[in-house]
DNA sequence: TAGCGATATGAATTTTACTTCATAACGAAC
DNA sequence: GTTCGTTATGAAGTAAAATTCATATCGCTA
């Protein structure tokens, strides 16, 4: 413990996700954040490389969130002039909504509750 | 991608937790667990048994937790007939309170966040 | 048809998180 | 003043997660 008297801001952070019933392989920021840099860049690769997450990572997050959500969110290929390319299939472009239309109510809701809890805990 | 058109049911998950400035050292649902069983057994030990953590961990995450919100949570004292207790501080009492009204108000807010989610993903 | 760059995937390595171990202090009770 | 059970804390060991490595496939282009 250190300064006693010393008081500290603290902030009310939040995480949300999809997952299978069986535990919590998961559908949640990082997908999220894939999905978002391969629409643009239609590469998975690059992708990867743009949020700091390993390429074997990346592909085999995406995997896992195909077999949670049971469907193929991109379609890829692999040869040609660029070396391959990963497009998003229109689910996936649903999902991405979707999820943003979700953190944008919860960050409201957030900063609401950090209202209500901050007076209870005075 | 196991089964083609295997319909899978998924499931909104969350979490909250309060945080200091810097990064993700929390107080979050295990610190929350923890207080809520030394607050009927008055014990360390018993607690971090009873949620199957080690003493070690809980130990540390509680005195972390104390560094984030600049105030102590639980009274401890070593020795006595029962080899030592804690206690729960009055602000703990409160924080324990305030975490249970934030969890409620979240359950509800996901589940509506939810319906909204599956429309949209439809 | 040789080469380039991205996807594909198991295996080895590194990093991070947690548990186990070891050791000490404490204070009531016997 | 020795025993007991808990708090206290560093250090060592282990498990889980992520990265790096190694290799292969593919298809355009030179």
């Amino acid at each position: 413990m250190k300064k006693k008297g010393g008081y500290k801001r603290v902030f009310l952070q939040y995480k949300v996700w999809l997952s299978a019933m069986t535990g919590d392989g998961a559908v949640g920021e990082t997908e999220y954040r894939l999905l978002k840099h391969i629409a643009t860049s239609q590469s998975l690769k690059a992708a990867s490389d743009d949020i700091g997450v390993s390429y074997r990572k990346a592909w085999g997050d995406l995997k896992k969130a195909e077999e949670i959500l049971g469907y193929q969110l991109i379609e890829k290929q692999r040869g040609g002039k660029t070396g391959g390319t990963s497009v998003l299939t229109e689910r996936a472009h649903k999902l991405i909504e979707a999820y943003e239309a979700l953190q944008r109510t919860f960050d409201e809701k957030v900063e609401e509750a950090y209202q209500e809890f901050k007076d209870k805990i005075k």
